[in-house]
Formats: structure tokens, C-alpha cells, sequence
DNA sequence: CTTTGTGAACTTGTTCACAGCT
DNA sequence: AGCTGTGAACAAGTTCACAAAG
């Protein structure tokens, strides 16, 4: 069971924080525009506004992987690109398998910063023999029968998981066996899995509910600051406006 | 300029703490599948479990909501239901508009789990004249001249982003000038977005980044005790295996 | 005797502010 | 002079462990 253990944080990797490799993709970002537009050295004060963070946090995220910034001057974008993408594993190819190409399925397929990056959709895997041979995005969609010699023959250790709920654990736990030890999860489902196989999961209901509830809080601090009273306290103004919440980091992709 | 401001955190709304909040929303959804299986009572320890979280953070989180359980018996479930729903804010009807009907738009207007938590799908908004009228999962395609209009005839204070990257600040702009309040973004892109507006993302490429990141890490360990001659021994293990980073939490759908 | 609710210890993450290079 | 890199202060979040309640 994934949760009963004593646990170890899954946290501090080589000594880097958590939440700093969470924010790395979004500094790569920032950087690779920079990059485009031939820019050649960056302040940690610029940089910081075009990644949506501060610049303190940014030098001491930096500062975790080594002194790549010239006091005085700043970063050089094409080095800090490199040792960045060096850091997240991105200078090597990471073969993808996405299982269950419904509308998100196929969506993901044709995202385009999937091949971009590091990233190669090695194969689309779907239940529905119907399915099979459609290619999709260009790709022949695979019956789940395939699944673990695909996953063998291609050297698959990071699965997509886009079927509905229900099957969402049998699928990670054929992915686990077949040798998968990473996997995003799109299904509104909690999944186990054994030790030492990450799982992160994208999940937009819980992503609304979360809305859902700061809008309600607005709304009632409104009522609160105008009418009798009930209870919550003073209206204290300056809430959001930071993109997301300050922890952790989900993942992207355009229509 | 969201980035420039002292920004207070965004957290703690009326004493919850943000990463609270951002697990309610597992906690309901494993309440309501005890709710459909008529369990009338749960401990923290089996709702935790449920829930993939452990159970003194459970109970601390209920703490904040108040005390709602029996000592030496549990939660009774269907309060339980009740109480979070209400602390989220899904008592009440929020209508949702989603800006970008390309695959992931249609995917997320076809995801089944919005209607039955308190969303409604108001509107499906694209810039592609040809989209107009054509209906997705349907509903009728909108054009985005009737953006403003839609949003504020429809109260509709929660806004989807799923358009291509460059479109997604215009967009996001002329929502948040109709009355938007809450954005979730499902651009690669940094919003910047007034004060007291929330935004979150969601970033598949993101994600696969922080797994690549760890993935190459353990492969890393393995080289590393394997050192130079025989691969044998794991050096330390129980790494991960807990959902998703432990701070924050993002939403789903399947397909 | 079981299980909640919570102060207190601890861990992780953020911000400050300034010493140290260039 | 300007900007990085970082120790030290602070804040948020998690876990422990146990008293209080049923």
C-alpha cells in the first residue's frame, strides 16, 4: 500500500529541494523564449517576472544546482538551458506509452510539447479493439494485449494514464509489472503502487473544487465587509494573483 | 503584474491552510464512493487510506473544519459529505466557461465528473468561426466576439483556459475585464492576472518534466551502487510512492 | 478500549538582507 | 556599482504522541 509506510519524502533528490525542481520546468520555459529571441544573459530580477516568481526564490533554486551566474551580470541563457535540462534528465530521450486514447487520450497525443522535449510518444495503447490500427496524432493506436511487450521493447519507464476511473489501477499496476516507474495520472482515482514508482496526477475536478472554494470565499467576504454580523472577520484585501498555489507544480498543453 | 507585488500568500482563507484545501476535494471524493456503498460510519485511519493520505493529517484537517467526528466510533459519512461540500463551496450551482474547444477543450467538455459536482458547463468558447454552432458534447460552440456577453448574462465567474499558449493572455484578459474571477489554465503559459483573481495550471509538460527529473535519478542510484563493477544492491530505498508531490494537488478527468 | 482532536516537535519551504565577486 | 549566492530569520506544513471523549 502506497500510503501505510513510514515513508521517505520523495522529496530532496540529489540534495534539491522538492519544490525547486517543481519550479526548474518553469524557469526552462522562460529561458527557452529568451533563448528564441537570442537574448544572451538574464538577471535573476528579470527572469524571476517572466517565470511568475520572485527573484530570491529563483537565485536560491539556482543556487542548489551550482554557481551558474556571474555576479555583476547574471545568467547566460544558452548555459543555464543546458544545465537545467541536464538537471531534468531532458538532454536524454524518455520514451512515453499513453494508455486510453479517449478525448484526453488523443488531446495528449497531439499535444506538441510532448516530442519538443525530451519526451517521444513511443506508443498510444487502447482497450476498444475497435481502436486498433486508427492511427491517431500519426500514431497506430495499440490494443492493450500489447501493453507489456511494448513497454519492454521500448524501454518504457514513464506511462500516461488516460482511461476512465475504473480502470485506471488495473492499467498502472500492468505498467508497474511491465517495468514502468513513472507515472501521470489523469484518472480521479487514488492509485498504489509499490515503492520507488512516482506517481503525479492531474486532476481538474479537484482543481475547480479548490476554485470553487476561494471564489465562495471572496463572495462571502464581500457579504461580511457589507452586512450585519455574521461571522468571518475583516475583509483583508490582496489575496491571489500568484499563478497557482505556491507549492507544487501541474503540468500543460493547448488545444 | 502578478510576479511584482509583496503578494500575500493566497493561503489561508478563513483559518484553513491551503494545503488543506487542496485536499478536501480527495477526502469528498472517497467519502462519496463510502456514501454510494451506503458505509454509514468511517475511521480516519480507513479514510486515509481511501484517500492516500495518513490519518493524522486527515484528522488535523478535519480539526481545522471543526469537530465533526465520534471519538471511538469515526466520521458518519454522509455529514461528513455534507460539511466538505459546503466548506468547498459546492452547494451552490457554479456555472464554467471553456475558452478553446480544440481536442483537450471537447475533452473537457465531455468529462462527465463536472455536472455532478456543483459545475456547470455554461458555455464553449472558440475564435474559429467554423467551430461556431457546432455543437461538442452538446453544447453549441460559441464565437469569442460573445465572450463578454455570455459571461456576464451567465454570472459566470470561473473561466477554462485550454487555447493554443499565445492566445491564452488575451483570453485570460478579456475574462477577467467580463467579471472572471477564478482561471484554470491548461496553457504553457505564466498568467499575469489582477489582484484578487486566482488562477491555477495545469501542465502536462510540466509534470513529465518533475517525473523525468526523478527517473533519472534512480537510474542514477542504480549506476551509482553499482558503482564501477557489478550492479547489485539498492543503496537507499523507499523513495516515492506517495500521490503526487505532498504539497499541492491538481484536478482530473478520464477520457 | 477505541478513536478523535490537538499542542508541541520537527521538517520543508520562503523571504530577508547583505557579504562577496565581477 | 550591480547582481549573485547564501546564512539566518521566518512561515507553512507534517508528524508525533497523548489527553480527552465516547
Amino acid at each position: 500500500m502506497a500510503t501505510g509506510r513510514t515513508h521517505r519524502p520523495a522529496s530532496r533528490s540529489r540534495g534539491i529541494p522538492e519544490a525547486t525542481v517543481a519550479r526548474l520546468p518553469l524557469y526552462l520555459r522562460a529561458l527557452t523564449g529568451l533563448s528564441e529571441r537570442s537574448v544572451p544573459t538574464v538577471s535573476s530580477e528579470e527572469l524571476a517576472a517572466a517565470a511568475g516568481v520572485n527573484s530570491a526564490k529563483l537565485r536560491k533554486d539556482f543556487s542548489y544546482l551550482g554557481s551558474y551566474g556571474t555576479r555583476g551580470v547574471g545568467y547566460d541563457v544558452e548555459y543555464l538551458v543546458y544545465q537545467i535540462s541536464r538537471e531534468l534528465g531532458l538532454t536524454q530521450d524518455w520514451p512515453v506509452v499513453i494508455v486510453g486514447i479517449g478525448n484526453l487520450g488523443a488531446a495528449l497525443a497531439n499535444y506538441g510539447g510532448f516530442a519538443s522535449r525530451g519526451f517521444r510518444v513511443a506508443a498510444l495503447i487502447d482497450a476498444d479493439p475497435a481502436m486498433a490500427g486508427k492511427p491517431v496524432a500519426g500514431i497506430p493506436v495499440q490494443h492493450s494485449d500489447e501493453l507489456e511487450k511494448i513497454v519492454s521493447d521500448n524501454g518504457v519507464s514513464i506511462g500516461v494514464i488516460a482511461t476512465p476511473a475504473g480502470a485506471a489501477q488495473p492499467v498502472c499496476d500492468r505498467l508497474v509489472a511491465a517495468g514502468v516507474t513513472s507515472i501521470l495520472n489523469f484518472a480521479p482515482t487514488v492509485l498504489t503502487v509499490p515503492d520507488g514508482v512516482d506517481v503525479r496526477k492531474v486532476d481538474l475536478s479537484i482543481e475547480l473544487q479548490i476554485l470553487a472554494f476561494h471564489e465562495q470565499r471572496k463572495a462571502g467576504e464581500e457579504a461580511a465587509a457589507a452586512a450585519d454580523g455574521a461571522h468571518a472577520a475583516a475583509a483583508h484585501r490582496g489575496d491571489s494573483a500568484e499563478q497557482g498555489p505556491d507549492g507544487d507544480v501541474p503540468a500543460v498543453m493547448p488545444a
